[in-house]
DNA sequence: GGGTTTAACTTGACAGCGTTAGGTGAAACG
DNA sequence: CGTTTCACCTAACGCTGTCAAGTTAAACCC
């Protein structure tokens, strides 16, 4: 019943590797926590390390820094945001598929504010590099490619206005009036002087007046 | 032709209130100029300094910490803002003025991205406080008052759809709905994955389409 | 089985940050 | 002319992200 020499080689380089993406996921775990309760500035390579119970250099040893641990943290959220919308797909009507990701995205906001603050509220300095040093197509592209499909359909089928012909322009507006309100109510909400209504019915209000403004026969 | 005691006294006094205001406007200008040039967060007490020949610490002679610098460059920012609403304050309908006053809100943002950053996509930790220590009224409400009546003004008129009747909400989506397009650049311009249209044009389509779709009888 | 290599992790440090306690020295005051 | 005031400086603290140089246990090869 004995294994083979390269049977326990490459048992124990498995397990060698298995603890090494345990680690790795760990610090990714206890990262991930800090980030959403403390927020990503606040919390500190220190922090993540005392966590996990290992000193905070070891955290460069499966991260090339503090912003290489947030873009993975990151990458996935915005795979999350992808399924979300992919979720959504089947809508046959393209514009109430615009609404109903406008709605969804908007949950994905309110439900994860710590992740979309670092998505949308921040600008990466490095772009998306994975291990093997290739530039990484962000998934965020998924959701992004996803609208724009979902912008182009309606406006081949004509359901836009004649002025409306450019996909990425009537996308951005689309994406930009929700993500402004979201961010508005991220960074406004606390304030005194400045009456903000719910977040999610202001939404819906403005996806309404959104696309009633920009259909060539607004029903 | 001497002065009398009490003069000189006045004299000196003034001499050395003007000098010290004078030290204070000096590292407001230099704390601008960093601001603008290298960001908020990028521009450290030191350099402040350093540009105008002081120590650090001098600064906290006459500001209670970064915040408080950054507040009081804020301040006038917010006025400045406040007074380029005025300016359109004078336009009758109060439908055309809410559009003028998105595009010269917009005009601007991406005029002075670093303040608009500070101002609009960061929240203050500390409540704005003057130096007697009484809560400051944000001059930011001059603004956002003026975009709130001129809304107000509109549903008072009827103009507005029935199920639109709240101001602080339609507000909040006019405002939202540029915010969202002029953070979405700041923040996104230069990502080779997301195409991004010039966001002074797309705002204006913006604009169009949310009102249109917000009037009651659509011209 | 024993020497060599690998690599996950630690130790100790560096430079920079915002900020503070305490000192200095010139000007203002009485 | 002695005293007080106060704008500014010196030196430092505790914090941050990060790195060079060890340590040490496991994996490898003969």
């Amino acid at each position: 019943m004995g294994m083979t020499t390269s049977a326990i080689r490459t048992a124990s380089l498995a397990r060698r590797e298995r603890q090494k993406a345990e680690t790795r996921q760990a610090i990714l775990d206890a990262a991930r926590e800090l980030f959403v309760s403390d927020g990503v500035e606040a919390t500190t390579m220190r922090a993540i390390a005392a966590r996990i119970g290992y000193t905070p250099t070891a955290i460069y040893h499966h991260f090339r820094d503090k912003d290489a641990l947030i873009v993975e943290l990151c990458m996935a959220d915005f795979s999350a945001l992808g399924q979300a919308m992919h979720k959504i797909g089947r809508i046959e009507d393209p514009v109430e598929r615009l609404r109903r990701m406008g709605l969804a995205y908007t949950d994905f906001a309110l439900d994860n504010p710590s992740q979309y603050r670092f998505m949308f509220m921040t600008s990466l300095r490095h772009p998306l590099v994975d291990g093997s040093g290739k530039v990484v197509t962000a998934p965020d592209e998924d959701a992004y490619r996803f609208l724009l499909q979902t912008v182009a359909e309606g406006i081949a089928l004509g359901v836009y206005r004649p002025e409306l012909t450019d996909a990425p322009e009537l996308a951005q507006i689309f994406w930009g009036g929700i993500h402004g309100i979201i961010s508005l109510w991220f960074t406004h909400a606390d304030e005194p002087n400045i009456v903000l209504r719910n977040p999610r019915e202001t939404v819906r209000t403005m996806c309404d007046a959104m696309i009633r403004g920009s259909l060539r026969h607004p029903t």
